[in-house]
This record gives structure tokens, C-alpha cells and sequence, in this order.
DNA sequence: CTCTGGCTATAACGGCCGTCATAGTCTACC
DNA sequence: GGTAGACTATGACGGCCGTTATAGCCAGAG
């Protein structure tokens, strides 16, 4: 065990992926983050002892598998359906935010490395990206759609919807999210049928 | 006159442009954003009174409008060569940046208002993203499209392109950007044929 | 030459940052 | 019951932050 009783730690995840998702990983404060889950700042340095990169990597990880879960689930109904999950869940964070929220994943992503090595919560980043894109390929895939061509449509959904909900933070709107999600919807539809 | 003079003002705005593009706004201070335009501190509130938000305000607008022209410029050889300009600008700014330059209207975007008010630098990122749309879309329809279907296509170009720099920039590769670049072109190549 | 006003130089203000150290508490097993 | 080890409490460290204040420079207008 010594598992079980441990909810703290995930806590502080979870509650850093949101933070992040908000203000970005710089604007965040490992004692705002500490607060914010109701932990004591020494218990962020116990669980994290290479500081702040390190929480900021596995709240990159822990969305992403967070996400990857409810994708993988809905793919079952094919990448039309799949899509449509991703494109629900990530306007549901937006609009429930009240357009504060987007992406931590993106936020990470936009983050300069300090010298000329990527820093772990970068590569997460990039992980995350390609597992996204890797389960829709797959779905594609499976559904007729040629390899190549797949992973490529693939790319484009996730990029796309990734500018699209900062977009509409920006925007303070749903709007974009739901024009491109029509689109995308047709063009995976016409990668299917064939 | 009072203003052939005056360099320094535009220089301390475009050096602020590209911090916020590597680094995002809350990372990049005022004192750098004046060490990097060879400028003093006091300058950059002698000429920006309300500080840093109206220092990423006319950021992001500079850029705005540095890229708006090279959009109508190109535009007018019609709607894919003027995508093909605006793909190729930010492979540029990626690339050359080793990978760590990116958009710094996205960048400002990203950012949580502090209240329940949008900060003007937010709002500045919104008009910017509407005014390339509005570039695009008038292309498109002096073109054929539809007028609906060019303002959706042109929500989708410009936030895809967006997203895709932020991911080429985790992953440390132009490859999404180049495979987003053949599918949007193929989309507004098709919109106009009809 | 004087004087005005745009620009600079310098220093200070309170405040939050990431990180570390140290001493405590409390639980779970022997 | 004692003891080890996981967690907490507390406070300190140097450093950078946004912003403001004040005094000084120095070109050009009168």
C-alpha cells in the first residue's frame, strides 16, 4: 500500500494542470499551486524534489493521459465520434471557465528553454501532442483512411483545435471552436468514406 | 515633427514583440524588454505610462500589423499564395528561432484576466486574430467562396497555423507545420474552385 | 543666452519568487 | 512500546519583479 492514503500528491497535479491551463507555467507560483491544493508548500518539495519542473511535467503527463482516456474510449465509436469528444471536451473547459481556461499542454509547449536543451516539461509537451495525434491516426487508420494521410489529418485536429481554444479565450467566445469543429468534423468524415 | 527622432520608442515595442514571442508576457520583465532594445528603464514608462500591459498592447498590435502587411501584399496574387506567405512567415520565425520563437499574439492570448475584466492586451490579441480572418476571408469570397464558408475557412487557417507553431515548437520540428501547410492549402484551393 | 520640455540616470519601495534546511509530528509496523 | 520513515511546519536565503520618485541632462525654440 502507502498508496492508498496518498490523494495529496495527485492534488497537487491536478491542481497545477489547472493553474497552468489558466495563467501559464511562469505566472504560476509553486506556493499558488501548493495552496490551491490544500497542501503545505514543504509537502510540494517531498513529492517533487526536482521542483518546479518536475510538477510541471507530470502535470503535463496527467492531462494528457486524462485526455487520451476519454479519447481512446470514444474512438470505440469511430473517428468521427472520437472527434467530436475531443472537440466537446475541450469547448466544455473553455466555456465552463468562462474562457480563463484553455490548454496546459499549449501553455507548456509556448515556453522558451533557458539554455540549449529542451527542459522535461517541453518534451512532455511534445509526448502529449503525439499521443493525441497517434490515437486519431490509429482510429483513421482502421476506418480506410491511408497511413500517411491519416497521420497527417491527425496532426492538422490536433493543432487546430489547440490555436482554436486560444483563440476563443482571446476572443471570449465559442465561436471559433465550433466553425472549425464543423470542418473538421467534414474532413474527417471524407477521410473515412472511401 | 518630434518623431523622425525617435527610434527608440519602436524599438523597445518590436524587441518586446519578440520576448513575448519566446517567452510569453508574465515571463519577460520590463527591465529586459529595455536591456534588449539597448534602452533605459525609465524610458520604457516615459513612453508607456501605463506600464507593461500597455507595452504588450502595442506588441501584440505591432506584430498585428507586421504581418497584416505581408498578408495584403501577397493576397493579391489570390487566396493560396497569400496562405503560402503567411505559412511561410512562421516556418521563418520558428525555424531561424532554433525553435524558440513563436507567436507572441498567442502568447498574450494565453493569459488569465487578473479580474472579471478583459485586459487590453487580451483584447488587442482578438482584433488581431479577426483582422487576419478578415484578410483571408475577403480573399476568399473576391474568389468565389461563399461568404460563410470563407470567414469558417479562414477561422480554421489562422488557428490552425497557430496551433501547429506551438506544437512544431515542442517537438522541436517543422514537420506539423509542413503537413498542416499541404491540407489548409489544399482546403482554400478547392474553396475557390467552383 | 535663457528656458522649456523630452529623455535619461539612479535609487528606492514593498512584495513575491524558487529553493533549501531544520525541527517537528504522527502513523505503521516490529 | 519503541522506532523508522513518511509527511508537515516554519522560516530563512538571495534575487528579481512592477512601479514610482526625483534629480539631472541636453537639444532646440524664443
Amino acid at each position: 500500500m502507502a498508496e492508498r492514503r496518498t490523494p495529496s500528491r495527485e492534488r497537487i497535479v491536478a491542481g497545477a494542470a489547472d493553474m497552468i491551463s489558466r495563467r501559464g507555467l511562469s505566472a504560476t507560483s509553486i506556493r499558488e499551486m501548493a495552496k490551491h491544493a490544500r497542501a503545505p508548500l514543504g509537502s510540494t518539495y517531498h513529492y517533487f524534489p526536482e521542483g518546479k519542473q518536475q510538477l510541471a511535467t507530470e502535470a503535463v503527463r496527467y492531462t494528457g493521459e486524462w485526455v487520451a482516456r476519454s479519447l481512446r474510449k470514444e474512438l470505440e465509436s469511430g473517428p468521427v465520434e472520437g472527434l467530436r469528444a475531443f472537440l466537446a471536451l475541450w469547448r466544455g473547459i473553455v466555456v465552463d471557465s468562462d474562457f480563463r481556461a484553455g490548454c496546459p499542454v499549449l501553455a507548456v509547449a509556448i515556453e522558451e528553454p533557458p539554455a540549449d536543451e529542451t527542459p522535461p516539461a517541453v518534451a512532455a509537451a511534445a509526448e502529449v501532442f503525439a499521443q493525441w495525434e497517434a490515437l486519431l491516426a490509429a482510429s483513421l487508420r482502421d476506418h480506410g483512411t491511408e497511413a500517411e494521410q491519416a497521420a497527417r489529418l491527425a496532426t492538422l485536429v490536433v493543432a487546430a483545435v489547440e490555436g482554436t481554444v486560444a483563440m476563443c479565450r482571446a476572443k471570449r467566445s465559442a465561436q471559433p471552436l465550433d466553425d472549425t469543429a464543423e470542418q473538421l468534423q467534414a474532413l474527417v468524415a471524407g477521410a473515412i468514406k472511401r
